[in-house]
DNA sequence: TCTATATTTCTATAAATATAGAAGCGTCAA
DNA sequence: TTGACGCTTCTATATTTATAGAAATATAGA
């Protein structure tokens, strides 16, 4: 992970709906939900969820698996941790005191 | 900590120069670092660095202090240590195999 | 095939953001 | 009080971003 992964990675937390989609995911089970429950959930309209969930893959923040004509998004939890991670270690250079991550 | 001082926080941290900033203040003493040496050690304008300090002063990640002409800017390791924990615990919900917060 | 469903891509637009020059403010020392 | 220094605010501009309507693509079932 390199200062351009974890920008681009907080960048796609930094808006409500983004952060709402991982909470929402990280709730659900292991194949996560279809991008039409999440936008209906969220109540946002399906297209502009979409771009918003390509977002948030490009920072590799979800994975995604189609299933016939649904496609499903689950949050990528290892990415997740890595993001926390450069930001315990490498930004606050192991000051935040309380915090420990193994491996 | 709600979710939107949360994305006001990770936005805070979405830019290469407000990261480095940040790493920056992170390894610097108590006292952290006057702003104009912070801009001379980036390579950035002193007023354009004093807005993205303003930025990261307004999501509460870094705390200012006068002395005599300068100014220092140190990082605000609670609030730091809080955005990691919205991660992890609300967001994540406690899903990040082997990372542990107390408090 | 035809139709309905699920999702994405295209397109446009309003709003937010990053950046830096110029000007202004606060502090110090002579 | 004058001048220099450190920093911030004002202003402008180019870029990026969030949002959603309309159109296109992919899949399933009749």
């Amino acid at each position: 992970m390199d200062a351009k992964q974890a920008t681009q990675g907080y960048a796609a937390l930094s808006t409500e709906v983004r952060l709402n989609t991982i909470k929402l995911l990280a709730r659900s089970g292991e194949d996560g939900l279809p991008s039409g429950e999440i936008a209906r959930k969220l109540k946002i309209p399906a297209n502009s969820l979409s771009q918003q969930l390509a977002l948030l893959s490009a920072a590799g923040l979800v994975k995604q698996e189609r299933e016939g004509r649904k496609v499903f998004y689950a949050v990528d939890f290892d990415a997740l941790k890595k993001l926390v991670k450069f930001l315990v270690s490498d930004c606050a250079a192991g000051r935040l005191k309380g915090i420990r991550i193994d491996g």
